[in-house]
RNA sequence: GGAGAAGUACCCAAGUGGCUGAAGGGGCGCCCCUGCUAAGGGUGUAGGUCGUGUAAGCGGCGCGAGGGUUCAAAUCCCUCCUUCUCCGCCA
């Protein structure tokens, strides 16, 4: 959510970088309408209660001296009826308002290449050697199922279309990524570990930004409030949901395994095969709460931290900044990091770190002191995969895979899979 | 799921309709005395948010949340949330 008194005075400024979206913003027009009348309605009803407020002592007094208060009784019970319909008023003008911050997404910061679609993302970095393979590298759904470490099918008879069960190797190679990425970046990194719940309610999807605007893509309880988390990032980031931090605990840092649940609204038709689409896949997310002026660094570090698991990993991939059009609802600044995919002969997503400043900060009312006595300010948030582990699999049965179908675990998770080299 | 109890400021806690826009402690800040791994005295301490103003300020809201009754609500009514205890069920 944007700061109204910010987008009150740079009014043309905020129109003008949203305009890079390349969204239509109605609701900015409409906003501009109801702050005035908002702020109308306020000195309105105020006066009216300020007056209230005085009478109300006088009453109190003439009673005490046993006087008769009846002509400021019924004055104040007009009054009183004018300031209930000015309440109501405000309500419904509040209200609408409310509901168009919260659809009005962030501000591309300064940094964010200008562009419309995801042809106009930028190169950052590239890193890796590309293998050079002397037979026809498969897809690695098809490496998956050749070695029976992935099912399908029967997914799709259990459950339904875009579910997997991963199976022996397939299995034990899921859990030693997540063990693998958790370990390095608890280690060497310094995030401290959380475990979330996988449901949570509206005012948390609300304060990561997934609600209003994108219900349709969450799965929802039928019975409850609840939504299974489409990413770690919710849980963790409403952590410190309507929480004032003091400087020291800044900057926190989290890291997350969860599993992860999107019903892929809208997606009908692609990566309709394999791992890289699914309803449900496992996800370690990094998240930063960190103070205003440090954020543009951190998304640097955390990035890095990020790629540093391709590198161990030893698989290519290249950095991307995200245009203004390819930003996403929430972040001022985003890096997409893609893995090379021999059998899609490109680089597909498999992180995504992103700024998201004051945003989220803003709709989760999330915030820290500077100094002892001084105001609060919000912090800024960030976050990033790091990765997600079914992509990651998919990289590593393409990447590694051997002309007889077997593939070749990377040396950083043989410990953590029985000191086995080959799955096969 | 059933039955009870409770939610007041950093913490404990008083308070059932009007000088309580929140007593009293603890803690913390400052000052004095003393003088040193102690004690005593004084004093200060609601944070937050919204509106208004260049600003000092002024005003609205605030006692878990949201509604309602009333001229007036921490105090009465309704709904919800959370915590605790007991019972049931259960990995």
């Amino acid at each position: 959510m944007l700061d109204l008194k910010f987008v009150r005075e740079h009014f043309d400024e905020v129109k003008e970088k949203l305009s890079k979206r390349g969204e239509d913003f109605s609701g900015l027009d409409q906003f501009k309408e109801l702050d005035a009348k908002r702020r109308e309605l306020i000195n309105q009803t105020e006066i009216l209660k300020s007056k209230r407020n005085n009478v109300s002592k006088q009453v109190a007094e003439f009673k005490r001296e046993k006087k008769d208060a009846d002509d400021l009784i019924k004055e104040m019970r007009e009054v009183g009826e004018t300031i209930k319909a000015y309440d109501n008023e405000l309500r419904d003008v509040e209200e609408n308002l409310k509901n168009i911050m919260l659809t009005i997404p962030n501000i591309p910061h300064d940094s964010s290449p200008i562009g419309e679609t995801e042809e106009d993302n930028v190169l950052d970095r590239k890193w890796g050697d590309i293998r050079e393979f002397n037979f026809e590298p498969k897809p690695h759904w098809e490496v998956a199922v050749g070695l029976d470490v992935v099912d399908f099918e029967r997914a799709g008879k259990v459950t339904g279309s875009r579910f997997a069960f991963y199976k022996g190797l397939g299995a034990r190679l899921e859990r030693a990524l997540i063990n693998f990425m958790m370990d390095l970046h608890e280690d060497q990194h310094g995030y401290t570990e959380i475990l979330p719940p996988y449901l949570v309610n509206r005012e948390s999807m609300t304060g990561t930004g997934q609600l209003p605007k994108f219900e349709e893509d969450a799965f929802k309880i039928r019975e409850e409030d609840y939504f299974l988390i489409p990413t770690a990032e919710v849980p963790v980031t409403n952590l410190h949901r309507d929480e004032i931090l003091t400087l020291e605990d800044l900057p926190k840092t989290y890291v997350a395994y969860s599993a992860c649940f999107r019903s892929e609204a809208g997606s009908a038709g692609r990566d309709t095969r394999g791992l890289i689409r699914q309803h449900q896949f496992n996800k370690v997310e990094l998240v930063h709460f960190v103070k205003p002026k440090d954020s543009y660094n951190a998304l640097e570090t955390l990035t890095g931290h990020a790629e540093k698991i391709l590198q161990l990993l030893k698989l290519p991939y290249r950095v991307m900044s995200m245009c203004t059009g390819d930003l996403g609802f929430t972040a001022a600044k985003k890096y997409d990091i893609e893995v090379w995919l021999p059998s899609y002969d490109t680089y597909r997503e498999i992180s995504s770190c992103s700024n998201f400043e004051d945003f989220q900060a803003r709709r989760a009312n999330i915030r820290f002191r500077p100094e002892p006595k001084a105001k609060p300010e919000f912090v800024h948030t960030l976050n990033g995969s790091g990765l997600a582990i079914g992509r990651t699999v998919a990289a590593i049965l393409e990447n590694y895979q051997q002309e007889d179908g077997t593939v070749v675990i990377p040396e950083v998770l043989r410990s953590y899979m029985g000191n086995k080299e080959i799955i096969g």
